[in-house]
DNA sequence: TCGCGTCTGTCCGGTAGCGGACAGACGCCT
DNA sequence: AGGCGTCTGTCCGCTACCGGACAGACGCGA
């Protein structure tokens, strides 16, 4: 079975998914940069500056209440893009963009993004596929916030990570994760030492470290799976996110 | 400042908002349909069969957990579509789809509505906006979902099907309400009796009647009036759920 | 007009998660 | 080595919401 993806693996599943001839001429006109960890990247209602394609790291879409509340639509790594609502139309962002996980992304400035869209075919339809995706999870997390409870819901979330940080440990505050799951940071200490003591993960002040992989996932609500389902079904069997 | 859109509305918004040389094609070869209440018109992993534009009535998305509960993720009216994913490039519908409300809708076959959205540019467009549209409310509702208590969901939801209906009652049972919104049947109840006590709603044996529609969107969350403006604002002013 | 199915009201105890408040502990930075 | 800011642990009472169970009431259809 011939393989017509790009040659020059960049890491990110949707630029690799390309053919050569469109990934080529693409890769020469992006940007690489690296992103550090915890930095707005983008607000709602603001022009989009960039559409970025993770190679490594993790950016979280956030949508901020009134009450100044935010919580996590989504979240993006080395398996998406940021930028989406460009090839759907719009100039603006719709949530808020944060840098959750320091890492590199490749990036191109919004209106040469927009422009490639038409211009190369393959990239449109992966993209287009991608909103698919994430409209699909961000519709999954509905359902999961309005019923799951907490431990399930920190786990998914954990497994996210884990897959994009491609590390068994990285750097997160319970703090900040009660901020994405909607919940008080309390119950994510709770719940956290509960799934230290049960011996799926160890963390200390600000670093999380997965130990026990299979448990968490049996832990965890059935949203991980089913989200990730999604991402390989509409994209092809997901090569960058693999364990 | 000409209109340039459909002489000949068809009081569906996306529809009406294209200009003649795309509607009038379009019209000549979609059906017309009546939709009844409370039928499944697609389920989740299934094979779309077509693209409905509503003008009038109410489909909902859900997604159903594998406990079997389901939960709402978006509210599709005149000023919506449904099959948005294949303009995505999905064949497939990512939620099941129900009617709510009995009404009307045009439709086109799954593989002419792909067809169309390569061949009218100004279809093309306004459905890559509307997926938008999706994708922006959708994120509203996970935060909502998760912060927002249920008298002030439960009041949203009411405003957004009163739009929709464009009529004073609708039909709705607790029941129903209840599994849209992810709680329990008890405590729809209890909120709607809440409500009606105020005097913001009135309602009988499966019908409600919305009493006080200025009062009901002080009870409701901010989250109505976010998914109004986005519609709004992607779509140019939405004429059709107008008040 | 009766009957039965569906829809609504209300009771219950139980609990998950809230909000505030504060003590301790880690570890970076000087 | 000391100091301070940040992060974590734990206490409290509270309430919104859960799950089950059942009684009543409406209204359609026979």
């Amino acid at each position: 079975m011939p393989n017509r993806r790009s040659a020059t693996k960049t890491r990110n599943l949707l630029l690799d998914l390309l053919p050569p001839a469109e990934s080529g001429p693409l890769l020469a006109i992006m940007e690489r940069v690296s992103l550090e960890t915890k930095k707005s990247i983008g607000r709602a209602g603001q022009p989009i500056a960039f559409a970025y394609f993770p190679v490594s790291g993790m950016i979280s879409t956030v949508l901020t209440l009134a009450d100044g509340n935010a919580v996590e639509m989504a979240t993006i790594g080395c398996e998406g893009m940021v930028g989406v609502s460009l090839a759907l139309g719009t100039d603006e962002d719709m949530y808020d963009l944060m840098t959750q996980l320091a890492g590199e992304s490749f990036r191109l400035p919004a209106r040469d993004f927009v422009k490639a869209c038409g211009q190369y075919p393959a990239l449109g339809t992966v993209v287009r596929r991608y909103a698919a995706v994430l409209l699909r999870q961000t519709g999954q997390l509905v359902a999961c916030n309005a019923r799951h409870p907490v431990e399930g819901r920190l786990s998914r979330w954990l497994l996210m990570t884990h897959d994009r940080a491609r590390a068994e440990e990285f750097p997160l505050t319970q703090e900040f994760l009660a901020m994405m799951l909607g919940v008080r940071r309390q119950s994510v200490t709770e719940t956290a030492s509960a799934l230290q003591q049960s011996g799926l993960i160890t963390y200390r002040r600000g670093v999380v470290r997965v130990v026990d992989r299979s448990g968490l996932e049996k832990a965890s609500c059935e949203c991980y799976h089913a989200m990730r389902l999604t991402s390989e079904r509409l994209l092809g069997e997901a090569e960058c996110v693999a364990s």
